[in-house]
DNA sequence: TTAAACTGATATCAGTGGTATCAACATGGA
DNA sequence: TCCATGTTGATACCACTGATATCAGTTTAA
């Protein structure tokens, strides 16, 4: 076995495995099988030799979301369009939302209210989106309070993201986030196009609301009608109109 | 002491006993305070007692769900306004954002991916929404599909709760539920009532109406449509049918 | 060389969810 | 009356969790 010197350069590389071995567990068999004889086993050490590394359970949990983070990003191109802060302010949330999806397990430690007041990793990742906000309040796009936006971006991304994770990944709805982030921004931003008074869609929808009372049609009719009206796409009665 | 009668009486009695008295727990010290010894000291009997009315641990958690939830909507006066819906969807907003609220610990736990499926109670709750949301799209005023709406009403409600209960209760923006309702309706909903009634044929009409520019069918499909619409002859749709 | 700090290891603690087992008791039917 | 059945209360357990204490070696720095 490769000897590790004890000296403080092997302090950082144990510590990095600790945690992705952490990371490891947490992303491959959830939170429940993320407990300090595991992580020890994993990392080829006794359970107590974390707890010199880390003060808490919760300190190495931190850690562990810092660096999923960390990873994320760095896989992803960094796209900073320092021109045009609202694309920037599409970006994090993808980047949010996709950071969500990728760690499901984490997302749910992270925004469990209950852990203790704030993890580092998600203070920082505010502190991101209110800087995102703050540049594009400065340009003069922005018609809500800076923190309002902020709040409601967190909130409608939170959001977003527990409600395709609490749904199987068969029935996910995949256009939810856009959609959320689209309605967000229609009240947040402004000289977005608002929403024409369409009342052809909404006849539509009605219609499919009682097309199963309809009497006038067979059975294999309404269930046909029902089907191309659930032809949810690019059409007009899909998802909320993409403009921009 | 009295004594509880061992009969099938009791039985009822002291599970609602030992609900309550992890309903409390859960709601004056938190979800790590409910443990078995605990409630079972609490409701005074002893832990093992407590797998006789419930499976699970998490059995008894879905149940102190549904307490919660009972207690919460008994307590509220029932502003069920059947002529308008959308009044509807905004109490029952109302109701959520209120019990969330009212139960952190508890909504904590319910909103929690990786706990198992689905509990019971988010699952009623849910199907409540759909039903308010149908009612909606019934009367005309939905722009998105019943689905989206469903959706992104959840997401919005699950994430404003979860943002306000994650900052600490001085610091709290109160209104920011109700600028996420409105951000959420100002996309769902259409700004008038196109349809008077929720009627199936008054719906059949207005879609007859915006039935050809519907580009998501094709021009066979909206040919055999517009035969079926059609056929309400005689009906009160007989007048308004515009043959091109 | 010597003192400090780090490492690995074992044992141990208090709690946790959950199960097994046993005596006591009330009920219902014969 | 008697007995079988099922419920209750109680004690003792089990495997496991997070976390601590302690001890002997070993490395580092003074």
């Amino acid at each position: 076995m490769v000897e590790v010197r004890p000296g403080s350069a092997g302090r950082h590389k144990t510590r990095a495995n600790i945690v992705e071995c952490a990371a490891r567990l947490l992303r491959e068999q959830g939170a429940s099988a993320v407990t300090t004889r595991a992580v020890a086993q994993a990392a080829g050490m006794q359970a107590p030799t974390i707890y010199r590394f880390f003060e808490d359970k919760d300190a190495l949990l931190d850690a562990v979301a810092e660096h999923a983070f960390a990873t994320y990003v760095a896989e992803k191109v960094l796209v900073e369009d320092v021109d045009d802060p609202v694309a920037d302010l599409r970006a994090g949330w993808d980047t949010h939302i996709g950071f969500g999806l990728a760690n499901a397990a984490l997302f749910g430690l992270l925004t469990d209210p209950g852990r203790r007041v704030r993890s580092p990793a998600v203070a920082a990742g505010l502190e991101v989106l209110r800087a995102r906000v703050h540049r594009v309040a400065a340009v003069g796009r922005l018609r809500v309070p800076e923190r309002r936006a902020v709040e409601l971006i967190h909130a409608a991304g939170t959001g977003a993201v527990l409600t395709l994770l609490s749904t199987p990944p068969e029935h996910r709805d995949l256009d939810l986030a856009d959609a959320m982030y689209e309605t967000v921004m229609r009240s947040i931003l402004t000289d977005l196009p608002t929403l024409p008074t369409d009342s052809a869609t909404a006849a539509a929808v009605a219609f499919r609301a009682v097309a199963p009372e309809l009497t006038m049609l067979t059975d294999a009719e309404r269930a046909l009608l029902s089907e191309w009206l659930d032809r949810a796409g690019g059409g007009p009665l899909g998802s909320n109109q993409e403009s921009t």
